[in-house]
DNA sequence: TCAAAAGTGTTAACCATACACCCATGC
DNA sequence: GCATGGGTGTATGGTTAACACTTTTGA
């Protein structure tokens, strides 16, 4: 491999990728984490990311990035915005911006990657301390799912294509931070034909089985459109 | 001055700032746009903007660029995000970090910088062709503006602090797309204390004068936080 | 006296809120 | 039979939506 370094008139910053990746696990809304094997801030916490390819797009970076972390290739990201405090990498200067996207676990079959780096989900109320200012970065995530969620319905792509109304309901209580009325909450969402019921029923402990929902996505797209908020 | 160039292991994007200026002109909403007088893109209108200083944070960037381009140093800013397409400069690779901001025509002296470049404002209904992605640019910052505008008030820091309420009323208008009901709309400003009437009058058309509000700045924080549509 | 923009109130339909009890299941 | 989470209905008050006419001014 031909060793070569690149010359320009002028500083230029490096610029990364990051992404915050979130998903549904044990009934929570968790977001995944690698172990960083390499100095600086070896052993911590950090979104999967890495530096943007010269000729490559910034939502491919991160498909590529993630790929090979993560094993997973998203199809859809939403960006969070540009994170360049001058500071914020000892190695130099590095614009990172940093994206989100839903993994829905039964689609995804994650492995440590290559390297073996280790790979964990963490619900997003008890995070580890993060590298770099990643936890600004999943912040600014969570503000956004927060306005989300007041604005649109949300969950489509997220849970399970199948799935109990009280797990959609302790989603937005984990975005929201506050208790929603169960009976409020799923009206709304019966009432505008967001979801629908299904004849299934998920057993998963010593009660009364709950009933089984999918998206209604001709309503879910269209309130999406129009607005509406589930929270209240 | 000494020439120098700076080597890299991998090549780096380079990274620029751009900002889209809104302002209240001839009862409109408008944005600020610079024409280029150097190629690429040589007479198009621009947003103002420029490359990023190595040990300058993306904010002081923006604002050191507007101080030197409109003779206008910003506050607040508020990142719309990046627009990294890999053609989106013919030059090399620019990653760009896009903000808006608002300008209190009262508060600011604009005069073209001392290069003499042509300032103008727009109506953002009705743009001139713009250099690079500028447009996609503008275009974010409205679908922000739109979701803003039904989710909190807005205005404050954008139009003069003595206005009209049928001024407020159009810019909402603008960024809408469509009419407000009157009524409606200033029984709801009114109703949650948003702002206050004064014993002041503007007249200038040969009408009735329109009596001036200013914003109750503690309701309008408090409705920010809280949340509230003005445009139902 | 006309044209133009400012200003004002009411009603009916809808929506949000708050709240408590029964159901189905496995142990 | 009990513990646990699943599931349901109603009444009240507040919000939205739709609507037309009078006022003030200068020309």
């Amino acid at each position: 491999m031909k060793k070569q370094y690149y010359i320009y008139k002028y500083p230029h910053p490096a610029v990364a990728v990051d992404c915050v990746v979130f998903g549904v696990v044990s009934s929570c809304l968790e977001i995944l984490l690698i172990q960083r094997r390499n100095e600086p801030y070896k052993d911590s916490w950090a979104l999967p990311g890495g530096f943007l390819g010269i000729d490559e797009s910034l939502e491919e970076a991160v498909k590529r990035e993630l790929s090979e972390e993560i094993n997973y290739r998203p199809e859809y990201l939403y960006q969070i915005g540009a994170f360049g405090d001058p500071d914020r990498d000892p190695r130099e200067r590095v614009i990172s911006i940093a994206y989100y996207t839903f993994l829905q676990i039964e689609k995804a079959c994650l492995v440590a990657n290559s390297d073996a780096a280790k790979l964990e989900w963490f619900y997003i109320r008890n995070l580890p301390n993060l590298a770099f200012d990643h936890l600004k970065i999943v912040n600014a995530a969570l503000e956004i799912l927060q306005k989300k969620v007041k604005c649109e319905p949300f969950g489509y792509g997220l849970l399970p294509s199948k799935f109990r109304l009280s797990l959609l309901q302790s989603i937005y209580e984990d975005i929201i931070g506050e208790p929603l009325d169960k009976r409020n909450f799923r009206k709304k969402l019966l009432k505008y034909g967001l979801v629908k019921p299904l004849n299934e029923f998920e057993k998963i402990h010593p009660h009364r089985p709950a009933r089984l929902y999918e998206f209604n996505y001709e309503n879910y797209i269209k309130y999406k459109e129009k607005g509406i908020d589930l929270t209240r």
